[in-house]
DNA sequence: TCCGCGTTA
């Protein structure tokens, strides 16, 4: 253990606070360090085995014993550890003052812009911890007799699961209290899905911005918190707009459901639109305003190159520029491009291994690494792996590089500064996936991906000019999705008027209502727009809205399929889809042998039955099963977590009388007459997606009256039936319908007319 | 003949 004192010297920050609305530049330190210290290890590395390696031996001395109860910032400096070292290394520790003091008293908000490498996620819950106001309490609260205890947590919610659980970790460990196994008190712990560890005494709780949202239905006052932080704030999903509207009814409420303990707010961003963010809690009503502390990143300097002219064809202008990048640097440093999507990779590196099988042997080689979401863990292994010698890799990835793993080596980006973008059309109840133009703010986070391990360079193939024609930011998620759950969401929550409810952007009035009718129709919503108890169960179901109503109507006699049901839409809702696509002409012919057994001409969901059922009925080994169809074993995993999940809810919402009989169950295929009904159940929750057969053999939608195609990942694509029902709608190149089954026209017809 | 990325007692 080291007993020296660290150089009493300001931290490196450029440090802007704002002070009751003016800009302060607190001015000390302008002057760069040579070279930069390397930047904090991201919150959302992929493998968590890389952290666990940075932690120095010297930390162990404190994890046995009790940790003393000290206010951050008064430790002796003899103990100081190689850890706390590091953690007083990084910009936000100089502003923890700042931070405790604005948040202290009568201000309850405060809202944290922290660059990539700040050491906001990992830093501010263990400032606050310690802090009076966090203290559980015990309180009156009107109507009711005992009194309650408010407070003594901290939520820190995440977008994505492996940074909320990676997080928990390391500020465990940086806490004296590591999280483990049969570990049974603590201070910091994590909540996501299939994964908690909250051990007792925990006073910083992780979580996924979903788990929080599931907690706020069940205490709408977040009654065991003293503090929400709402992290990556700037990526505005669906679920922290959500968020941030509960939050502020809570604090510009009346505080009567928490016993008069206010809850106070960290809305902490990365970058992009914190000026709009902090306008939305700078409510009138609360009287107060909400200060904003800027801090600055640490990160190593990327050189940014445009192109001098558009290019006319990106595909060509990747493969260029990236044999320029290998055979003009030096080893060692890979290259990461963004790509827009998978077809886009596969071409490209197609060429890229015509060019290595090309160049001559005192050229280091290069090895082209795809990376994106579909792509199976063995497969996107090959990205993380260091490039073996005299080699240099070159990743091609979907936007999966951008924010959800960090690739490791990377010194070179090259943006096409292009991604694809889901949106919703209300109008005619479908999305559309189209490539489009990326925002500034993406393509700042791109170009920080090049500067990670040491000083890098990005290629954004656009010009300067193009780059200055981008939107600041992306468009908020609820600008682009269904509002179906969301407005589900706000009605199970008492919001009755959703009109009312505080978004920081809100859905527009069309789409709005266009939720209202499918809400009132699933019999979510009475006349009034009040939710029904079916709308409260539908809310607490982790599925959509329609996938949760055809769980209801399983249960009804006349279909009665409710295991059956509660497979397939395990097996749905665990990932994109659990069947890979087949590539290689001889492994297609034998994988799609052993796949018959699965397929039903009924289509796609009479399929994923029978392969859940079949994959629940083997009882020697599941993995080699999966290899051997080319099944998506991460998937089917999954699926098994929900169906135990879905299964558990409906024993204890008795919608299911037994126990079902523990797997496995010897396989028997469902009978053509159980199909129906299942089928006929599906469609209580579809028969606005319904298409039929027209005379020139195309399939015409029977709400709306368009085209549509059967896709191709479809059991029943290039096939004519009479009537489809499909459970997604989606435009990409075309009109498509996905998950799709055969029906008879006549159900459609019957399925409306019922009652 | 298709397949941006997440998330849910």
């Amino acid at each position: 253990m080291t007993q020296e004192r660290p150089p009493k010297r300001r931290k490196q920050n450029d440090g802007l606070i704002n002070i009751g609305g003016r800009m302060v530049d607190l001015g000390f330190n302008k002057v760069k360090s040579q070279p930069p210290p390397p930047p904090t290890p991201k919150q959302d590395e992929q493998q968590p085995e890389q952290q666990q390696q940075e932690e120095p031996k010297a930390e162990k001395t404190k994890q046995n014993g009790i940790v003393t109860k000290k206010r951050n910032g008064d430790r002796p400096k003899a103990q100081e550890t190689p850890m706390l070292k590091a953690r007083k290394a990084l910009p936000i520790w100089a502003h923890q003052k700042e931070i405790l003091s604005s948040i202290r008293k009568d201000q309850d908000v405060l809202m944290i812009m922290g660059e990539t490498g700040s050491g906001k996620s990992t830093q501010v819950p263990q400032f606050l911890c310690n802090e009076d106001w966090c203290r559980r309490k015990k309180v009156k609260i009107e109507g009711q007799t005992d009194p309650v205890n408010v407070g003594g947590m901290i939520a820190i919610t995440q977008p994505r699961r492996v940074a909320a659980t990676t997080l928990a970790n390391r500020v465990a460990r940086e806490m004296g209290t590591p999280l483990a196994p049969g570990v049974k008190e603590g201070s910091v712990g994590y909540s996501v899905r299939f994964d908690h560890n909250v051990p007792r005494g925990t006073k910083v709780k992780f979580l996924t911005e979903g788990m929080l949202l599931q907690e706020l239905l069940r205490d709408p006052n977040l009654r065991q918190y003293s503090a929400v932080i709402v992290d990556e704030i700037h990526e505005r999903s669906v679920d922290v707009d959500m968020i941030a509207g509960f939050l502020k009814q809570i604090v510009t409420g009346n505080k009567e459901g928490r016993g008069g303990v206010p809850l106070k707010v960290v809305i902490m961003s990365a970058t992009a639109d914190v000026e709009r963010i902090q306008e939305f809690f700078d409510s009138s009503e609360s009287k107060q305003s909400v200060q904003l502390l800027r801090i600055k990143g640490r990160q190593y300097p990327v050189e940014i190159k445009h192109t001098e002219r558009p290019v006319p064809n990106i595909r060509d202008a990747l493969y260029k520029q990236i044999t320029q990048i290998h055979e003009g640097e030096p080893l060692p440093g890979d290259i990461l491009a963004f790509l827009s999507g998978q077809e886009d990779i596969e071409a490209l590196q197609r060429l890229l291994e015509d060019y290595g099988a090309s160049i001559a042997s005192n050229v280091p080689k290069l090895l082209p690494c795809p990376l994106y979401g579909q792509l199976s863990m063995q497969a996107q292994q090959a990205a993380f792996r260091p490039a073996p010698k005299f080699t240099r890799k070159v990743i091609l990835a979907t936007n999966i590089a951008e924010t959800s793993v960090t690739v490791p080596g990377v010194r070179f980006v090259i943006d096409s500064g292009k991604a694809k973008v889901k949106q919703f059309r209300s109008r005619l109840g479908m999305e559309s996936l189209l490539v489009k133009p990326i925002s500034k703010s993406s393509a700042t986070q791109r170009t920080g991906r090049a500067g990670r391990e040491g000083p890098g360079k990005c290629f954004r193939l656009f010009t300067a000019e193009a780059y200055e024609a981008l939107s600041e930011a992306d468009l908020p998620e609820i600008l682009r999705n269904d509002v179906l759950g969301a407005i589900l969401t706000m009605k199970a929550r008492g919001i009755n008027d959703v009109f009312s409810f505080p978004l920081m952007d809100f859905p527009d009035v069309d789409s709005v209502e266009k939720a209202l009718v499918q809400l009132h129709f699933l019999d979510a919503i009475a006349d009034d727009g009040s939710i029904t108890e079916i709308g409260r169960k539908l809310a607490l179901f982790p599925v959509s809205a329609q996938y949760g109503r055809v769980l209801l109507a399983a249960c009804e006699p006349q279909y009665d399929c409710l295991l059956e049901v509660i497979d397939i839409i395990s097996c749905i809702t665990s990932g994109e889809s659990i069947f890979y696509q087949l590539q290689m002409e001889e492994e297609r012919e034998e994988t799609e042998e052993l796949r018959k057994e699965l397929f039903r001409r009924e289509g796609d969901i009479l399929t994923y039955l029978t392969a859940m059922q079949r994959y629940t009925a083997e009882h020697s080994d599941r993995v080699e099963w999966c290899k051997k169809r080319k099944i998506n074993l991460r998937n089917m995993k999954q699926a098994l977590n929900i169906r135990t999940q879905l299964r558990g809810m409906c024993l204890k919402e008795k919608l299911l009388k037994e126990k079902p009989l523990p797997d496995p169950q010897p396989f028997e295929p469902l009978s053509p007459e159980r199909a129906e009904a299942l089928l006929k159940c599906f469609l209580t929750g579809f028969v606005t997606k319904c298409a039929l057969l027209a005379p020139d053999s195309s399939y015409v939608t029977t709400h709306g009256k368009h085209l549509v195609a059967i896709h191709p990942s479809s059991v029943l694509h290039g096939q004519k039936k009479e009537a489809i029902m499909f459970l997604e709608h989606v435009f990409t190149q075309k009109n498509y319908a996905k998950k799709v089954s055969a029906i008879q026209a006549d159900w459609i017809v019957q399925a409306l007319t019922k009652e």
